[in-house]
DNA sequence: ATTAAGTCTATAATATTGATAGACTTTGCT
DNA sequence: AGCAAAGTCTATCAATATTATAGACTTAAT
């Protein structure tokens, strides 16, 4: 049930520009750099969140990414579906790529598979950018204070 | 988030066991014809859940395999984890697998991942071989009915 | 002794993941 | 005009994980 990498890397990348929304364009350099991300390979995820709508690029000198949408707008649940392809333990539960089965209507594992999609939809959806921003805001007082809930 | 072919068919030997719990030794044969799964994978799968001590085997003429455990005893969550490894989307919020990192307490991601690992494990340490055997009779009921919530 | 069962070790085929190289295109700046 | 800095595109690669299969071995009932 293991997240990517390439969802995981871009999940700090977005992150990254979302605690920078004001700033406008922010260089790939960047942010491979400060998260410590293979660039390259970082490259090739803001692509295809460029191509996902998710991202905005901008060609040339002081060119760079910035968030397509207000981070509010950007889901996990999104950001995973364009990298991962579904968020689904089987595709026979699964939105994105869902495949049909023969058995599909009366399997039990299936049925408990779709609890478990729901489950992990129920958060990821529900989860946008901003929230992870807070959060970020959030880990860190508790942080400071030695508090927090474990 | 995909759920491996391993972990899918051990289920389904597990269920169809689980539906036979009465009768005493199934053999690997009878499951991979009944549920259609190669012989010989499921022969290592099903060894796997015998040394986790899911399964109980009995070797030579009439040898075959039987539930360890009453099935209200086995939760999927434990299968899993033994052939999958780990709930879990990311090492560092998982119980089996866990990884520490440098970065793991003010990282927003990590704590949304732990959402995430949370909810999957309340669906999966929750659900038993016997609460998947009860959802094979409702399935069948509402299918013949044409009922159910779809 | 025979035979039907699981066990063990090794290996093969394939798919996926994680990553890099390098040529190309676009744009701002001087 | 021309340079430099940015993203884009294609291709490929290495490593790893997944999905299996083969075959020799062990155990136990009859």
């Amino acid at each position: 049930m293991k997240l990517s990498k390439k969802t995981d890397y871009a999940l700090r990348a977005l992150l990254y520009l979302s605690l920078r929304h004001e700033r406008g364009s922010v260089q790939i350099k960047e942010i491979s750099a400060e998260e410590k991300l293979p660039t390259k390979f970082l490259e090739s995820i803001l692509l295809s969140l460029r191509k996902a709508g998710i991202l905005h690029s901008k060609l040339g000198l002081n060119g760079g990414y910035s968030l397509a949408r207000p981070p509010e707008q950007i889901t996990l649940g999104e950001v995973i579906r364009v990298l991962d392809g579904t968020l689904a333990p089987m595709s026979c539960v699964s939105r994105v790529e869902y495949e049909s089965c023969p058995e599909e209507i009366g399997c039990a594992v299936r049925s408990v598979m779709q609890d478990v999609r729901n489950a992990i939809a129920r958060v990821l959806d529900e989860t946008t950018l901003a929230d992870l921003s807070k959060r970020v805001v959030l880990l860190r007082k508790s942080q400071v204070r030695g508090a927090g809930v474990s």
